[in-house]
DNA sequence: ATCGGTAATGAAATCGATTTCAAGTATTTT
DNA sequence: AAAATACTTGAAATCGATTTCATTACCGAT
């Protein structure tokens, strides 16, 4: 006549005939109890397949043990060539967290405002946010920093932002386009992208100070891009290198899907790559690789991405204020 | 001298001058409240900033409210090239979930046992499953279907599986891609891909079954590839069209992976694609629109798997013991 | 033999909500 | 006017753990 009824840990004490408080230490280790008493309350509370009420635990301890992560889903679905390099970000995050168990709320973020994060924190769902591919709604992130929310964001850093950030070194990326580029001979450098983004600015001042630093004269333009898409970029690509009989024999790329539209459109105009033109993109997201030609890039490292920003918050938590960070990047050669 | 201490039902009770039942009442739309002290309450609340505490509410309720998503993010970093669909799955999840309000936890198998998600249902911190890509690991999923774990699985369904699995229609998706192949002219179709894989397999059976139907003579072949990766499915593929000089012009890749890796050697042995040869794979992975050629390949709506998982799961949840089902999958034609 | 100190244990309070049940008030019925 | 029936409300119990504080038992020191 067994019941249904959840085993509770009184459930354990009484078959181990003391109370719930020892139960309680002794199930978390705590020096109090005598090992022997320990190990036959941890016998029975296995023998009845006794596990904690996370619940009540949380209630009573007040800590949550729980991060959230918010992906803009819905953003992401509207245009579906959108960088895998988030999922990768994600898989980083989950591990890191994973290592020191921490749960992860995954969550989308409210389109109105960010009231739902607010709420998450005071109704003790979670201690704090990570936030990536959201680069386009940072009034949600400044609303959030205002509430004092702990939280690091993906992206790229611009001075003073009012809360944690970590991305990529993006002036060290363009200078390693640079010097690549440079090192295959290419003469004349092009960056497509639009500079007025922070992000693709700093590449674009680091492919600066190299194509200025090197000791061989080498031009660089710049064709800017308004939109992401790959249509967007190889049509642009296309119309440029069509019209100007240019020069160009070096491209640096805003991204990998840029760069591989830019490939497209070069082919298509009957340029051979790499011989007449190099392209070199961003990200090294999991297309690049499998694209022909292989497409060479700028590598994250998706591994450090995640325990950085886990270290980084794990911080913030015990009262800190980190500054932002920047993680390594490094090329990536392939055929391109 | 404001204290810190967050603003729990008590305060508001005291401030509005009532009882802590009738906040509570009053909060979750009880029509035993009347509508002005309900209205009052919910003033006072607003203007206190108070928010419940969802693990005391979770406590007493008994509800979690929350769904767990199993990834396996581990295998996934091994193979770098894994498809980016277990992200759109993902996606669909999260939205289907959110729509009901009900919290996501994503997480990851332990890689010794099931015992983890066990302590997560018993531990009252999720009331069912999800797992994606981790079909390699059905040693885990019986476990918890033992246990008697609320889930739902993705991928493929094999006669009398222990628990809910839904997955994409193979039989229709072999059919889709024959049909293709043949209305476009080709005479012999070579399916690539290991054929004692159940999900595999089925897309066989359904291409035979096409075949068969033909009112023209179309000849069938099959060529097995033991691992998933493009590397394996290149050099497999180049060594078949090198040495046999075939008659096969149609082919329907296990995935759009494989097919970019036949495109690729087929490519290098002087085939033109599709005129010479014209490949079908199957996913519509983000990587098949942007190869070139485009991938011809087998489409499944994510947004419908989330929407249908979600919904067999809560099912579960209700005491009901639901079929595995599939979702409807398309042709998405592109230049292969 | 008594005292002080330490080690191990348990009774009761606590975390912050919800639910049960009893009680009070207002309204209608006879 | 008394009784029966609704409506509202609140006191206390509850969910399942942890923590505080008091208590007991045992040891060596005086």
């Amino acid at each position: 006549m067994k019941s249904n009824r959840p085993v509770t840990m009184l459930d354990v004490a009484r078959e181990a005939k003391v109370s719930k408080p020892t139960v309680s230490r002794a199930l978390s280790d705590n020096p109090l109890v005598t090992k022997e008493t320990k190990e036959h309350i941890i016998a029975t509370a296995r023998k009845l397949g006794y596990v904690v009420n996370r619940n009540a635990q949380k209630l009573r301890h007040k800590n949550t043990n729980t991060v959230a992560v918010s992906i803009d889903f819905l953003s992401h679905r509207q245009n579906r060539i959108s960088d895998p390099f988030i999922f990768d970000l994600l898989a980083g995050i989950s591990e890191a967290l994973g290592k020191k168990n921490i749960d992860l709320l995954l969550t989308s973020p409210n389109h109105e405002n960010s009231e739902k994060f607010r709420n998450m924190i005071a109704g003790r769902e979670v201690d704090g946010f990570i936030f990536i591919g959201q680069g386009r709604r940072t009034d949600l992130l400044l609303e959030s920093a205002n509430f004092g929310i702990p939280m690091v964001v993906w992206g790229g850093t611009f001075d003073n932002e009012p809360y944690c950030v970590v991305g990529s070194d993006n002036y060290l990326g363009g200078q390693l386009a640079g010097k690549h580029l440079i090192s295959k001979g290419k003469r004349h450098i092009l960056m497509v992208g639009d500079i007025e983004h922070i992000e693709i600015n700093l590449r674009y001042k680091g492919l600066q100070k190299t194509v200025a630093d090197s000791s061989i004269e080498v031009e660089l333009s710049h064709l800017p891009v308004a939109n992401f898409s790959y249509d967007t970029a190889h049509e642009v690509a296309a119309k440029f290198f069509k019209h100007k009989s240019s020069s160009v024999d070096g491209v640096f790329a805003y991204s990998d899907t840029a760069a591989m539209a830019i490939a497209h459109a070069l082919l298509e105009l009957g340029k051979r790559i790499p011989e007449d033109i190099s392209i070199v993109g961003y990200n090294d997201s999991s297309t690049a690789a499998v694209y022909r030609p292989g497409i060479t890039t700028i590598q994250q490292d998706t591994y450090e991405a995640g325990e950085l920003m886990v270290k980084l918050l794990l911080q913030q938590l015990e009262g800190k204020h980190p500054d932002s960070r920047l993680i390594s990047t490094k090329l990536m050669v392939r055929e391109s």
